[in-house]
DNA sequence: TTGAAAGCGATACCAT
DNA sequence: ATGGTATCGCTTTCAA
């Protein structure tokens, strides 16, 4: 298909050294050859093989880009930017989505070694086992975490800070005087989970709020399970005067619960959600959250690993950036 | 990094090209030494280099994805799909987002080449000059268009009834007695602008509805532009009863504008919007849209472009997929 | 059953 | 200023 060196050297007569050093703008060669084999090249539209060229750099100046599925939404603004920063330094995006029920993930290391990327971007969702990157950072690649904390990994870790993220959406419901609040949290087995959790225990204990044991549940990140565990919740003798809810998705199936049990947000519940996504000042009922920078740290993230790619020695270290909480309809004073 | 065939070799004391019999499976090995250097391979954590793969095989098992920009939204449920199918079928997914600002269109085409990837999935944007897909064909580059449809293109491209689309939303609000009715359409540079354009006048043609010039909008893909589009249409001196939008998404923005005015929808303004993405049944108002089947579109799209690398011969044919009107709470009769 | 050699396309280095 | 050659890691073909 694509021509290739030899083939401008045999066009122009010369040695594909020649052709090379004309191209490469290097200094060796006459003015005049030079414009030649240059104009030859532009004619017969060369365009020099990325993959033949990694072979002898032993760089592919491609990145592996992990990411989470599309239920988690903000995705893709994610990906957007990540893709963008990595294309502005050099670098191509192979995309891999984990979770993406097919295959297993041994294979997604396998694709991503194979392939010879330089580095990975992780966006770790809860499908895919920590084991794959610390497999991945033992197998020598450079590594950055994007939104998200795994322990004991010797990589830099981009994160939002979610234990502030948990205290400020409980201080505000206890602030508008709730006290009987019910959380779909994120499962403890993360350390997301664990700091949000810390945060939110936090707000109470200062309160002096003890929370009923039912009243702490984990869900996992699905509309329908949310609107069922809140369908539970709100079934419950004593029923809470607001959620405090893991993701501003769930966040949407606990309001189809609410609604389904014929109660209203936030006269009857508040609800106070998680991330900001796109739209959730639109929902139903416009939604409380906790906003977090994502783009910035998107852009955090690339430019981590970019210096770690161009050889420069990054500490492992773990970067928390500040989030802010967002107050709109969904959260009010309980009703007296 | 990563060992290679020739130190396998050199460690199970062997030639290379027995070690390449061993672990490819090819019959001309002894038993006993295929199992050695199965296990040694194993031990020393070998990964075939994909990159050397390629050059010998002239092919990259890499497929070029052009995609949206996430304010596109239903982007991300396409990406996955496109992503899991390709990596089915054996190929990995080099990800391009177009319009992303940075960066012209040509050194979109180019990177593609230069990746010397084996195939390409473009989803059209507004921001993507037609040429680019052109350029690709031209190129050689086996291509499938998915969710757009471009002029003269010889290649595959599989889209949703967008003509129908225009209709069906037209005359569900034909049918519920509205008479004057706004569009905020896509520009109709394209042809997808044109064809939905060609549904909604049909609808009106048959209804026998003369509608102002006024009330006919063309709006690019911007929340808000759409919100201060639709503040024009609402001062309009007869203000319509219901809008016709292009796009779930613009819908917000027409909602957000309609609000502002104090108006109500439906009572004041119905609503129809396209797409039926994902939480628009959670909008302030439920929306009344098009569901478009992205996912199976998605799905025949990957299956087109594996068929063409397979060697396949495909029509360069376009496959219009099937749409469907979803009632919500967004549309009601106008009122008497 | 096993080994040797050529080649994919580009590069770096040595030799002219 | 230009040409030749080995090399990257793997595959294919031919030879032993």
């Amino acid at each position: 298909m694509g021509c290739t060196v030899n083939d401008i050297a045999r066009a122009a007569g010369v040695s594909r050294s020649t052709v090379l050093r004309a191209l490469s703008g290097k200094p060796d060669v006459s003015g005049e050859t030079r414009d030649r084999i240059r104009a030859l090249a532009a004619e017969m539209r060369y365009r020099p093989n990325y993959i033949a060229r990694s072979l002898t750099h032993g760089k592919t100046n491609l990145v592996g880009v992990i990411a989470k599925p599309s239920i988690y939404y903000a995705s893709h603004s994610v990906i957007e930017a990540v893709e963008r920063g990595l294309r502005h330094g050099g670098y191509a995006t192979l995309l891999f989505i984990s979770g993406n029920e097919s295959g297993t993930d041994e294979s997604l290391v396998e694709q991503l070694m194979k392939n010879r990327v330089d580095g990975v971007i992780a966006v770790p969702g809860a499908m895919t086992p920590p084991a794959t990157y610390h497999e991945l950072v033992e197998a020598g690649v450079k590594l950055v975490i994007l939104d998200g904390l795994i322990d004991d990994l010797a990589a830099p870790q981009i994160t939002g800070d979610n234990y502030k993220a948990g205290r400020l959406g409980a201080e505000h419901l206890i602030q508008l005087g709730h006290r009987r609040i019910a959380c779909l949290g994120i499962p403890s087995i993360s350390t997301v989970g664990r700091e949000r959790a810390r945060g939110v225990r936090r707000a109470f204990d200062e309160a002096g709020i003890l929370v009923p044991d039912g009243f702490f549940r984990e869900v996992t990140f699905n509309e329908t399970a949310a609107e069922e565990c809140t369908a539970e919740i709100l079934a419950l003798p004593e029923r809470p005067t607001a959620l405090l809810v893991r993701h501003d998705v769930i966040a949407r199936g606990a309001m189809r619960a609410v609604e389904a049990a014929r109660l209203t947000i936030p006269e009857d519940i508040s609800i106070v959600g998680n991330g900001d996504i796109l739209g959730s000042d639109m929902f139903r009922v416009p939604l409380t959250t906790v906003r977090f920078p994502a783009r910035q740290m998107a852009d955090f993230c690339v430019d981590t690993l970019l210096k770690m790619l161009s050889g420069e020695d990054v500490e492992p270290e773990t970067t928390i950036f500040d989030v802010e909480l967002v107050v709109r309809a969904s959260t009010a004073p309980p009703r007296a």
